[in-house]
DNA sequence: TGGTGTGAAGGCGTTCACAGCT
DNA sequence: AGCTGTGAACGCCTTCACACCA
């Protein structure tokens, strides 16, 4: 048995990634995939994909490829996603809906649990099916539920106490669209969105690319 | 004059965080930061974040700190944020809705000046003040209206239609939320989004913490 | 033969520790 | 005296290249 040894942190979402895509390889029939197949599906290079894919105990065959179910087993349990996550999320703002309504999570196995505003007019009423808690009541709501994961998509200045009440109701893992740095104790995970800033970069990018970017009709 | 030399991808991220934090530091009234207090504030080493502004060619003063003004302006010019960037929206579902009614965008100097959806109830209608085009009309519209930046807010199989429009109107810079590898010419520059994996990471996390990670009430 | 698995080499980014300026 | 700016050391990740096995 190939024992794995800690997975780097810089592979875990290309592991998620390979996951997807072997998803959608299924769906279109394949059983196998080669190394170099999987790479150029996901735009990696098939060297890191193998080196990747060894991380977590590989089960490919030489000369053939790997198979594809079995992989996506491993792939699921090194992940975590073998036991069905539930996840809480606070703030039902424009994000907030747009994140009850993303079907992308159900698709993989994390089921929305709960949902919590500070809203008078938003707690009570149901959407998606859930109803809406105040936020005070998580640290009560969320170890009923078995939540393990906590979206924090409220406002900047209420991140950080709504961070706080998901860290005294247990949660460990926290993701983050509020534009704050969050205070968290060293064993809580927290992971940031910040969609301003992922245009920052964009935007350091077309000024790096050509110093006349000004938009124009290209070669077509 | 001290000349910059390439700033590592690695350091963007940062510098858009710091920049951000600055803002709060001078709303506060604050003037000078040194970069023990910058690197408390962002959670930053505080040796990274020296030789991060180091990059842009720093304006500190030894044995004083960072004078807040400047230092944002240098930031502000490193990241192409002087020059006021047109965004184009592609795809109004309920994540493109919440990234219009997203104000952390207009603060930051980003303005969205193009909205575009195939759907016929959508098109005419406007939404945060912006006409909602057919996607088709993407490369005519956005030269007008000098795009620089485009997001890709779209179900996935609809992704890599809008992106190849968006490419041949001139837009090099993509920010893309759908579940997707979008394929492009080298020239263009595209940056991920997905939300999915970031829980898929959490997950990860989760599962190895505590083998035992059942939630429940902690110490207060 | 063909594609995986992996030591070894190389490159990039972080951290250290201190020289140098104010 | 204090804090910045930065060479140098370190460590992690990627890339290479080939041994190994079906």
């Amino acid at each position: 048995m190939t024992r794995e040894r800690s997975i780097p942190e810089a592979a875990l979402p290309r592991l998620a990634l390979y996951l997807r895509v072997l998803g959608e390889l299924t769906e279109n029939g394949a059983e196998r995939v080669s190394s170099d197949e999987l790479a150029s599906a996901t735009g990696v290079n098939s060297a890191k994909l193998r080196k990747d894919l060894s991380y977590i105990g590989s089960n490919g065959t030489r000369g053939v490829g790997y198979e594809i179910a079995p992989l996506m087993h491993a792939l699921e349990g090194t992940l975590g996603l073998t036991q069905n996550r539930s996840v809480a999320l606070v703030g039902i703002g424009n994000l907030g809906h747009a994140l009850v309504g993303y079907s992308g999570f159900a698709e993989r196995g994390f089921r929305i649990s709960a949902l919590f505003d500070v809203d008078p007019d938003l707690v009570g009423i149901p959407i998606g099916g859930i109803v809406v808690e105040h936020t005070r009541r998580i640290p009560e709501v969320c170890p009923e539920r078995g939540v393990t994961i906590g979206v924090v998509a409220t406002p900047g200045q209420a991140a950080q106490g709504a961070c706080d009440l998901l860290v005294d109701a247990g949660v460990r893992c926290i993701l983050n669209f509020a534009p704050v740095v969050l205070q968290v104790p060293s064993e809580v995970d927290v992971r940031k969105v910040d969609l301003a800033v992922e245009l920052q970069i964009l935007s350091f990018h077309a000024s790096q690319h050509g110093p006349g970017t000004l938009p124009r009709v290209v070669n077509r």
